[in-house]
DNA sequence: TGAATTGTTGACCAAATGGTCAGGATCAGG
DNA sequence: CCTGATCCTGACCATTTGGTCAACAATTCA
């Protein structure tokens, strides 16, 4: 019984098809509210600074309750990393050697930029994993990150070699959308502290990163 | 005897005059041995990550002896921050309205870029601070930050509005220089991963940096 | 309906951790 | 070399926290 579906944890772990989350309807509804409340606690107070009992009140269950569908803490962590890094990748895996570059480079920013303000507790998740060294992605990020940003940036060095947009790094310029956009989610305090209560930072981050990368990328 | 300094602690809030490093010679030499080894953890590791007893063994100390010089783990935390908090913002407060806009503003990029490139930690421990809801730094961040800001996005919209650089959203810019270059020392493990092990993230960021900022803000 | 499976929890445990304290070591100055 | 102040530490304490377990409740299904 007591850690029946440990396996399941580790399955979906890249792009392999999400296991069919067997499972009765209350389990599937426990097991979701869960991974919930722990996305709430781990992405504002990092994984040492959340606690058992804080996920299992938020998700309104007893500890000993959530430890009977999670093995642990760090299941549950890793369980969200799992889930959510293909959600995190995807907008980079949309961005197509066909197409017009600048549309399909400033279509990825836009992407992100949107998965910065309707995910924010996801990019916060992410944020403090990789602040921290990464110590549960390594593995992933070695193998699957790089060699998926490799690709892409060999279709963008292919664009400037055609001289359809501006020399700059693939690399860095991929970076650059990773620092601007996930900034105004991870740093969402600052940001608003700097810019006031009144501005809507992410509709004015649009506009700004649309200039910015019209121009560094224009001929 | 016991928080004698507690004090001091809150000396150098800002732009103080630092308070005459009093204390004997030892005490001087232990207490900047405790900063620099809780500065490690802090960094890496975050706040509740951190332990007092990793902190002493990181110094050569022992934990009571640690506790001697610093009333409490949150103490020394929040000296780290204070203390570092104006060499955090002296790159910013170094851009002048006079002096020639373009070199003004890519001075500060470079300025916050050495800066992620020599303090890498330091740059951490806001990071990490500022992810969490930066529950120390608000009232700081609430006056001095926002103030500072501004003040400096005033001279950049002078600048725009005189026709010497791009219209850009001041804020903005400022944020984007953020951004850009605190990623490389915050999430160095992931750029590392992505560029490979041979390559100069930092090196390589400058000039892509260099690049982006000349295109984003020529006429 | 009743047995088997699944779901739930109060009570408990061991380890980790922030912090205290009394007393001993060390050092500076007279 | 004596004394008071400073420095240091082993032992200890209370709380927090991740995790366990036996037993009880609910649900499913034959």
């Amino acid at each position: 019984m007591r850690g029946t579906w440990k396996g399941t944890a580790t399955a979906s772990v890249l792009g392999m098809t999400a296991a069919p989350r067997q499972g009765s309807r209350i389990q599937q509804k426990n097991r979701r509210v869960i991974l919930q409340a722990a996305l709430s606690e781990f992405s504002t107070r990092g994984f040492n600074g959340t606690t058992i009992d804080r996920i299992a009140e938020t998700a309104s269950l007893s500890k000993p309750n959530v430890l009977y569908y999670f093995p642990s803490k760090e299941a549950i962590h890793l369980q969200l990393l799992e889930t959510h890094l293909d959600l995190w990748l995807d907008p980079l895996r949309a961005l197509s050697a066909t197409g017009e570059p600048r549309e399909q480079i400033m279509g990825y920013m836009r992407r992100k930029l949107d998965m910065s303000r309707n995910y924010p507790q996801e990019s916060r998740l992410f944020a403090n994993e990789v602040l921290q060294g990464a110590p549960h992605l390594e593995r992933i990020m070695a193998g699957g990150l790089h060699d998926l940003v490799a690709e892409k940036a060999a279709i963008i060095a292919d664009w400037i070699a055609q001289g359809r947009i501006a020399a700059v790094d693939p690399h860095h310029l991929i970076i650059s959308i990773w620092a601007l956009t996930q900034h105004y989610a991870d740093f969402e305090v600052q940001v608003r502290a700097v810019l006031g209560q009144t501005r809507d930072p992410f509709a004015e981050a649009e506009r700004f990163l649309d200039h910015l990368y019209s121009r560094m990328l224009a001929l």
